[in-house]
RNA sequence: GCCCGGGUGGCGAAAUUGGUAGACGCAAGGGACUUAAAAUCCCUCGGUAUUUGAUACCGUGCCGGUUCGAUUCCGGCCCCGGGCACCA
């Protein structure tokens, strides 16, 4: 054995091996326990960023410890390829988004080799070729056919001078990115799946899923769940109705406006009689789509000189339009209670609308809702017949009334909107749907399948090809012209199902194979990026549903367990440019100026010596300019110093902050190790264990394997802490190499040590130990042996320590025999010197004793 | 604004069920080896006080509570991160 360790050689002759034995590669194996570990695809940006790496080391580290629990484990990889960077790319470096794509998928594909990804590569997809995409079409068909999808006006962001639709990325300070122009709000028509159909199992399959109650709480709150009434306001001197849906029906009798959202069909009736209220809504125009913009914006609006009347009392109510009142979301339209709801008091002190209160406390607090809405439930006052009723009497007793006149019912309703699928740009999966010279619709048979996105296109930055290109779109149906949707697919739509066509990836006469889907279905276990909490998850889940009640999958959900890796964060560095765009630039390009105590004082871009403007620690992203390469790295140290680094600076699940210090650390560790284990083989033939026979020094350091050995099993499957795992083996090999070895049995304790640490690093760093476990003797490759056991006897102890608290303080540590009973414990901390002496003018109240940790005294 | 997390030494972190705060590692300082450097090995390393010693006091974002005992549980606040439906 080489006595120095060489990254370079070893890893390459790891990778070979893996390699030219199709070690990764699997099949559908009925007699064997299957174990499907997916990482989430990565988007081909370019070169992979830590926060690849960092995933999809986790993935890799859980695949080969199941299979070394001897499970049939699959663990395959593809590419997210449609969206829009490329586009951005290929107007910048002027080659078509195919191209860039391709490139950087090999340039990806070969950084994941050399980082020693267990993939079994057979069955990599890439969802921007048409064999994927074609099924993601037939089935978007299939869900036309059954009535789950449906075409509306939906909102978007417009930039009227490139005249094209921008991502909200896209809008920076209510501007277009390239143009500069300030944003419009445009309702064009669009694709939408009714997501909202499944709304309640989306909600209550949550309960089956071992995912992190963080994730589960998330997605809860998105659907959004509420029982309350629907009910109408008769618009005074019209038919006109206005629906509102309220889940406190009990605040009724204090409803004193309505507010409609600036789109609301009435409040442009309004409009036509009114210049000012024109205006207005023109000006609600001006703004992004995000929700979060119209949450945060100035609350601002205006009457529409229109009057409800109020269902049950009457009364006439003005009606407004507000700019918060999101025309998406229920009926756009919301009956005002400003007495009992915090928006709605801001709302009503700001433009002088009456504040009635109709809700008092259960308790004889007392509140004034002139300054601040009131916004629990209590008793009902000034409600007329519903006065003195509790909020959940009050509940039930107002929606009986308002159905017995017909005007409002007890429904529920889910906070979820349908999933709007339509993007008007190029690089994604066109929408196969034709539009008839009549205006009817009809979806793209089968045989017309793919609808082929062309690849060798050239990008003016403004229009899609396939919108620009007048020809593309034509076709005739049935003697009749038609033109084809110009549309594509969210790219969320091929994210939605990757992890099915994984189990038959080149299947070419149907979406999935439902033998293969059914044995591999569903992943046990997904890893994954804690920002696709919502979206993505909620959509997978959906689809899956969706190809459950196709027949194509058995099971309800697709990811039985979740790993929701934290973000890998860096520092930000911008400039502000003219018309308020900011520059980001890379870190690698920044020097940071600290004072004397090491605080950061300011930054500066190496390249002009100018001050850059620090922007905090954000998600490594392309946007941001902020991510670190690990490629450098791994030229440096070699992959597994780089896997040991990620696995080792902190926990998966929390957010990584990215210094390249401490990767040195953790390879001197690595060749500390090698080294290690040389200098044992060089001190010759190593004897058979006699556990019996071993004295207390000896029984220790094989005491201190097992522990390991037991801490490693249960920090890697159940814990999930793989830093603790390594800390654990690193303080095994500490006192190894403390250890003196005098005679025959140290070696063979020592010898039992290097073993099994190789054992428990094997998934983490794996071309490392795949030649060391050679070097222990053995022929079968590292990655098919068994995971270690502890043995229970090596675990046991003669002697416990205990320590000793008074009135909860440290005081003194007692030793006894591991028989000892409590009266033993006892006795001897109230013997201990330093303990007498913290109670020595006090009486002992009480001692507490918990076995194996501690001794409290209470003392007065 | 709304929903979900997080805050512990100079730094990344550990403390698993309410029971020894700081394991493991980085950085730093000191020493050994060396002509020298690198590498390697050894020692110190939360703060304050006691003029050797060990010990005492303080210390887990801030304020308060529950408990024999709180980094952990409860209430209120501050700061940071993620998501908010067209970034992926």
């Amino acid at each position: 054995m080489e006595e120095l360790y060489h990254p370079k050689k070893i890893e390459t002759a790891a990778q070979q091996y893996w390699t030219d034995n199709d070690s990764f590669k699997v099949t559908e194996d009925p007699g064997k326990e299957k174990f499907y570990c997916l990482s989430m695809f990565p988007y081909p940006s370019g070169k992979l960023h830590m926060g690849h790496v960092r995933n999809y080391t986790i993935g890799d580290v859980i695949s080969r410890y199941q299979r070394m629990l001897g499970k049939n484990v699959l663990q395959p990889m593809g590419w997210d390829a449609f969206g829009l960077p490329a586009e951005n790319a290929a107007i910048k470096n002027n080659v078509p988004p195919a191209k860039w794509t391709y490139e950087n998928i090999a340039y990806m594909k070969n950084q994941l080799k050399l980082l020693g990804f267990g993939y079994d590569w057979n069955r990599e997809v890439a969802t921007c070729k048409p064999e994927y995409y074609k099924w993601e079409q037939w089935f978007f068909t299939r869900l036309y056919e059954k009535g789950l999808v449906y075409k509306k006006m939906a909102t978007v962001n417009w930039d009227p001078v490139d005249e094209t639709v921008l991502a909200n990325e896209q809008v920076i300070d209510g501007k277009g990115w390239r143009s500069g122009a300030p944003v419009e709000r445009r309702e064009i028509p669009q694709w939408f799946v009714k997501i909202t159909d499944y709304a309640e199992q989306l909600l209550t399959d949550l309960d089956k899923l071992e995912w992190p109650e963080q994730v589960k709480t998330m997605q809860r709150n998105w659907i959004g769940r509420s029982e309350g009434v629907e009910l109408t306001f008769s618009l005074k001197g019209s038919d006109a109705r206005i629906q509102v849906y309220t889940t406190r029906p009990d605040t009724l009798m204090g409803a004193t406006y309505i507010a409609l959202a600036p789109q609301h069909p009435l409040a442009e009736m309004a409009a036509k009689d009114s210049k000012s209220l024109t205006e207005f809504l023109q000006e609600c125009k001006n703004n992004k789509v995000a929700e979060a913009e119209i949450a945060t914006m100035e609350k601002r609006g205006m009457d529409t000189g229109l009057v409800a009347l109020h269902p049950l009392s009457g009364e006439e109510v003005p009606v407004w339009v507000a700019n918060f009142v999101l025309i998406d979301y229920g009926s756009g339209a919301v009956m005002s209670v400003p007495a009992h709801d915090t928006r709605d008091h801001e709302f009503a002190l700001k433009f002088g609308l009456p504040i009635k209160q109709v809700i008092a406390p259960i308790d004889d607090q007392d509140i004034d809702v002139q300054e601040e809405a009131y916004t629990l439930k209590g008793i009902l006052v000034n409600s007329g017949e519903f006065t003195g009723m509790t909020s959940e009497e009050a509940f039930d007793a107002i929606a009986e009334k308002l159905t017995a006149v017909d005007h409002g019912y007890k429904t529920i309703n889910y906070r979820l909107r349908d999933w709007g699928v339509s993007r008007q740009r190029y690089w994604g999966a066109p929408i196969p749907m034709l539009n008839l010279e009549d205006g009817s619709e009809r979806p793209v048979a089968l045989q017309d399948l793919p609808v082929e996105l062309p690849e060798d296109v050239e990008m003016d930055g403004v229009k899609s090809p396939i919108k620009a290109d007048p020809e593309w779109a034509k076709r005739t149906v049935d003697d009749q012209p038609a033109l084809q949707e110009t549309d594509t697919f969210d790219t969320f739509m091929e994210s939605s199902w990757y992890y099915a066509r994984y189990c038959s990836p080149q299947l070419d006469d149907a979406m999935l194979d439902k033998d293969a889907a059914n044995y591999w279905l569903p992943v046990d276990q997904y890893v994954g990026g804690i920002e696709h909490a919502i979206l993505h998850l909620l959509y997978a889940r959906f689809f899956h549903k969706l190809m459950r009640d196709e027949g194509l999958v058995e099971s309800d959900e697709p990811f039985k367990n979740l790993l929701c890796q934290g973000m890998v964060i860096a520092e930000t560095y911008y400039r502000n440019e003219d018309g308020g765009k900011k520059t980001y630039y890379n870190p690698n390009d920044v020097r940071v100026e600290m004072d004397d105590k090491g605080k950061i004082t300011g930054a500066m871009l190496i390249s002009d010596g100018q001050p850059v403007e620090i922007g905090g620690k954000e998600k490594m992203s392309k946007s941001k300019n902020n991510g670190a390469d690990p490629q450098e790295l791994i030229d440096r140290y070699g992959a597994d110093t780089v896997r040991l680094f990620t696995m080792f600076a902190s926990p998966p699940e929390q957010s990584l902050e990215w210094h390249d210090s401490g990767v040195e650390g953790m390879h001197r560790f690595l060749r500390r190790l090698w080294k290690q284990v040389h200098s044992h083989f060089a001190g010759g033939e190593v004897p058979a264990l006699q556990p019996e026979s071993l004295g207390n020094k000896q029984k220790a350091l094989r005491r201190k394997t097992h522990e390991t050995i037991k801490k490693v099993s249960d920090d890697i499957s159940r814990r999930m802490t793989f830093n603790t795992a390594i800390a654990a083996v690193m303080e095994l090999l500490n006192n190894v190499s403390r250890y003196a070895v005098r005679e025959d049995q140290d070696r063979a304790i020592v010898h039992e040590a290097l073993e099994n640490a190789i054992l428990l690093l094997a998934p983490i760093v794996p071309h490392f130990c795949h030649s060391l476990w050679q070097e222990f003797g053995h022929s079968e490759p590292v990655i098919d042996a068994g995971w270690p056991g502890f043995d229970e006897s090596a675990l046991e102890k003669d002697e416990i320590e205990m320590v000793v608290q008074v009135n909860g303080k440290l005081r003194a540590r007692v030793s006894a025999a591991a028989e000892a009973t409590k009266e033993d414990w006892e006795r001897l901390a109230l013997e201990n010197p330093n303990v007498a002496k913290f109670t020595a003018d006090k009486k002992i109240a009480k001692v507490i004793v918990v076995p194996g940790r501690l001794i409290n005294i209470v003392a007065k």
